[in-house]
Parts: C-alpha cells; structure tokens; sequence
DNA sequence: CTGAAAGCGCTTACAG
DNA sequence: CTGAAAGCGCTTACAG
C-alpha cells in the first residue's frame, strides 16, 4: 500500500489542502502546523505521485533534451550539464536520441510524447530551418546550434562564424599557408555557418581559398576525419594546416597524420572545435574552440523554464554562448 | 485546448471504452471500428495523455537508468544502448546522475522519484553491496557492475576476475615481467574485484606480485591515469606494461607516456577495460576488453522489463555479460 | 461487442 | 487559516 496525500492529513490531524500548502510551500500556514505535518511526512515516507501531480496542474517538471546522439563527447557533456543546471531548479531532464533522423525531429517539433514533458531543449541537425520556423508547437522549445528559426524560437549558440575565423586567423598567424577544413557542408547547418568563418578568415590573410582544400565528408565523428584527413593527403599539395569543424574530426584527422608518420604541428597543425575531454588528454593535446558548457547549460535552462513559466508571448530571445580558443600543443608544439 | 479520449470517442461515433481498446490494442474489435477509430485519432491529431494513463494503470513505461556520469564515454555509450534497447520496447529512459554521491544513490535504491518509473537499472558506486543487499525497494531494481547484493537483486555484469586474468596474461604472453595495475581499490567494488584477476594471472604465470606496482589513485577518469603513471614511472624499477582498470585511465596513462618520450608498447605495454570509441582512435590505438554492450543493453531492459511485467517473486537472475580481448598497437606494435 | 460510471492521487477554487 | 468537493484524462470492472 502506497501512503497518500489523504494519509499524511489523518495522520497529522489537518486536511488534505493543508498538506498540500506545505509541500508546496504556500504562505498562512503557522510553523506548528508545518512541523506537524511534516513530522507525518518523514514518518510515513510520504513521496507525492508525479503523475496524479502532473495530470492536475498540468506541469510535469520534466523537460527533454533532444540530441542526436548522447554516446558523441560533446552531447554526452552537454547533456551531464543540462542535467545539472535543470537538478538545481528542481527539473528532471529525459533525454531523446534523435539520431538525426527526420522522423524523430518532426516528434520533437510536434511537442513529443503526449504531454508529459513542459517543453524541449532541441538540437537539430536534419530539420531545414525554414520547417523549424514554421513550427506551431504545443510546448515552448529552446534551439541550440547553428540552425535558427527566422526568429520564431529562442535559440543559444556559440557565434560560430566569429569562432570559426578565430580558429582560422589562428592558424594563419602560425604563417601557414594551405589551410583545410573538414567539416564543411551546405545548407544551414554547422558545416556551412562555420565554413563562412573559415573562408572570411582566409580572405582577410590575403588567401585563396582551395575548394580542394574543403572536405565535407559524412559525419562528425572520428572515422570521417580520418577518413578526409587521408583525402587531403593523397593531394599532390596537401595542406600545412587543418581546421575541424568538430574535435572528433580532429581526433580522426589527427589518427590519420600519425600513421603517416607525419608530426603535428610541424608538419600539418590542426585546430578542433568543442573542447571535450579528449582532446585535452590526446598526445599532441588538441587546440580547440572551447564554448562555455556550463554558461550554455545554465542559460537554455532558464531560458526553457521562463517560457515555461508564462512568458510565451514575449520576444524570442538569442543568447549567445561564450567561447575562447584554447591553444594546445597541435599548434604550438 | 487539448484533444481527449472523448473528444475520438465522439468523432468515431463510438464510447470512450472502445477507443480505449482500440489505443491499448485489445482483441474483440472488428476492423471497420478500429479503422474508425484510427482515422479519428488521425484527424485529431490525437495523443493520449501520458500522466492520467500512468495515474490509472499505475504503470508510466518509463524507466530510469541511475548511472555516476553521463559525460564518461563508457557510460555515455552504454546509456545510448539503453535508451535504444528500451526505445524498441516502447519504453522511455531517464537518466540519472548520482555523480557516486551516496545520498543519490541512497535515492535510487529508495525507489526514486515519487511513483513515475516503473524500474531502476543502477550501477552503483558508493553505496555497499550489503547496504544494497538490504534494500526493500518498493520498485524491480536491475544492478549492473561488480557489486552484488547477495543474491537479492537482478544482476547484468562482465565476469571482471575472468576478464581482468585474461587482460593480465595477455600482457604475460609478450613476455612482460614487471606488469603494474592502475585503479585497484578496496571494498567490493571495480578497483578490488579486476585486482583478483590481475594477482590471480600474475600467480599463474609464476610472477612475484609487487605492491608498489598497484596504483589506486582517486578515481577513474584520465587525470587519473596521467598521475598514477608518472607515479609508476618515478619508481626505482619502472613497470613495462600496464594493465588500467579501464580505458580512460588506459589514456590518461598513454597521455604520461607519450610526454615522458617512451614507447608504446616497446617500453611499456598498455591494456584497459570498456573498449570506448576513443581508444580505437587514439594513436597508439588501445588494447581492451570489450564487453558487449548490446548485449549488456537488451539484457539489461528486458530483465527490467520481465520482473515489472510481475515476475516478482521468481528467483533473482545474475547475467554474464559476453566480451572479448581486442589487442590493438598498444600491446602490438 | 458497447455505454455509463467509478476511481487513480493530486490541486484548487469555493465556502466557511 | 481549514474542510468538503470537483476535476485533470485516462482505464477498467460492471451491466447490458
């Protein structure tokens, strides 16, 4: 048997409203009626039923955090922080692997799950942005990444045209001269915001930019960096240095350049993009765009929760997460 | 304003019962109702309401998986596999960071979370395996790792003794004498049952074990292995091979190596334990033993699943999670 | 096979 | 400040 509101009141002699006034930290209530109930609570282990909760005042607590993948470092630490920042105001956090897939984005726009969750911190990476824009979702949701939504959602994102230049202009002031990306990609997604860096960086050195030297490849992870990193060598001039639009395209890239025997940053440098945990720790450690996690995690929280609250009529607001870059030996020996 | 059962109910032309039967699958419909039914839902757009079914039922098909840390890449693919496994089954995953603090892991053991999930599968850090033993948890409670409860409690784990005597004799087998272990601790937990494989496999191979070459260190995590390893190097009789209790400690370990100018695995050969994607990556890339995780997953959520769908009362269940040795360059050149 | 009704455990106007 | 009662949206015996 399962203690309820109803026993805890018998127990402490009130009714039901006013136990329920102390759990929920209501006003007029004497501290001698609050100690007596909660006496009741501690002695008969008395946890509220989420669900009778949430079917009556229509909030849950609970908030999702879709993500394409929770196994890539970057989500995996973003995610350890969302759910950090959401514990600290008493918010539970349910996450959801989209894999990228449309299907499970047009969910996640749908609002999700009948309604369980109080709105979404969403990061998408299919979903073209003009569909996010068109979106009429039940439940308030907060955009992380490159792709906006004309406006239509809050978003919070690192300035990653700005960020990317810095990476680039990095490299150029080391005197390199063939600089690659990998990472590229059209649309409006990551690999086209940051290639607008890159390229601008380029043109402020005085560089032409090699379309040879632009690597799109299939993913984010590892083995596509590896994998353009063995494109770009196969070049008959290959390049001096590579910017990854991720650091697991770093991590890959910088797998490749070993077993070619070739030293870094001597022969080829490479900047990353993320800074996870890895990257510190690799031999040569990884020079990387290091976007405030924390900042990033406490904001789209509050962000979510304060549309939540009520104020869903107000301006949509974009925050801009900060960044430094962070030098480490794949650039500076 | 929401669409409700009713709301089908009326547009079909039937009573809330059959659209509920319809919704939960229930026989005894003939396929002109339920096609009724179905294009109602459809044109409705309808979703049924999460919090008053797990009200009713008293089962949310949601289950919580309690894990120290979603940003540690073991967990991080681990949680994935979970989350898939149980995504198959129509079962929603929320996870839970204790960060091994005994209060958290004090909750999830208590049954967590007022009456949301349905079961708990916990990999516990902090918390004894006979305070576990004693729980009367009011929900299924499946334990993953090395600590047991006696008996008391389902189980899904590698067989770490086995494991760790194999990753020890691996090391043997090339001939390696001084073979140091980094991550041995006290208690029930990891740190002391792979110890037992590794003086097992050390006593079967005629070695003398050396207690300066086991290293407990403070945790598991990659600064850990860069410290223990500069501590293994400083001694008198440095080690020349290496057996991490697992892979970020492994890469931590590479990480000392590579900055103390010594080769792997020609100076000192390095194994770990997990088999994360960063060690297949890392340059030299990292012997392991490699649990099968999707194995361990669907083990795992159906075990969960079973003793929720009230097989109670039958006899607990301990798993043996399959793995294998993967020798890569850091044993192999 | 279907309909009317009770009840899961809360919160919240509504009277007092 | 407190008590009695309605209702959130489902599922499920209970009659038919």
């Amino acid at each position: 048997m399962v203690t309820r509101l109803s026993d805890v009141a018998a127990r402490a002699g009130v009714s039901v409203k006013t136990v329920s006034n102390v759990i929920n930290d209501y006003p007029h209530i004497t501290s001698q009626t609050r100690a007596k109930v909660e006496a009741a609570i501690e002695a008969l282990d008395y946890r509220p039923n989420v669900s009778a909760r949430s079917l009556r005042k229509g909030r849950s607590d609970f908030i999702a955090l879709a993500i394409p993948e929770m196994a890539s470092p970057y989500f995996a630490e973003l995610g350890a922080a969302i759910s950090r920042a959401a514990k600290k105001r008493g918010i539970t956090v349910l996450i959801d692997q989209t894999e990228g897939e449309a299907a499970a984005e047009k969910l996640v726009l749908d609002g999700m799950r009948g309604q369980l969750i109080d709105g979404i911190i969403f990061s998408p990476i299919t979903t073209s942005p003009a569909r996010i824009g068109q979106t009429e979702t039940a439940k308030p949701i907060v955009l992380l990444g490159e792709r906006d939504a004309g406006g239509r959602l809050d978003r919070v994102a690192v300035d990653s045209v700005q960020a990317a230049y810095d990476a680039t202009t990095h490299l150029v002031s080391l005197g390199r001269r063939r600089i690659a990306a990998i990472g590229v990609g059209g649309g409006a997604g990551t690999g086209s915001v940051r290639r607008r860096g890159y390229r601008k960086a380029l043109s402020a050195a005085g560089l032409r930019h090699d379309p040879a030297l632009e690597l799109a490849g299939t993913g984010y992870h590892r083995e596509d960096g590896a994998a353009s990193m063995r494109e770009l060598l196969a070049l008959p001039e290959p390049p001096d240095a590579v910017f990854c639009f991720n650091d697991l395209l770093a991590l890959g890239a910088l797998r490749t350049l070993a077993e070619a025997g070739l030293s870094v940053p001597d022969d080829v440098a490479v900047v990353g993009f993320d800074d996870i945990e890895d990257g510190r720790f690799h031999s040569p450690s990884l020079t990387t765009i290091s976007p405030d996690k924390e900042w990033l995690a406490d904001n789209a929280v509050g962000l979510l929760l304060d549309r939540i609250a009520g104020n869903g009529e107000s301006e949509r607001r974009n925050l801009t997460v900060p960044y430094t870059l962070q030098v480490r030996e794949s650039t500076a020996g």
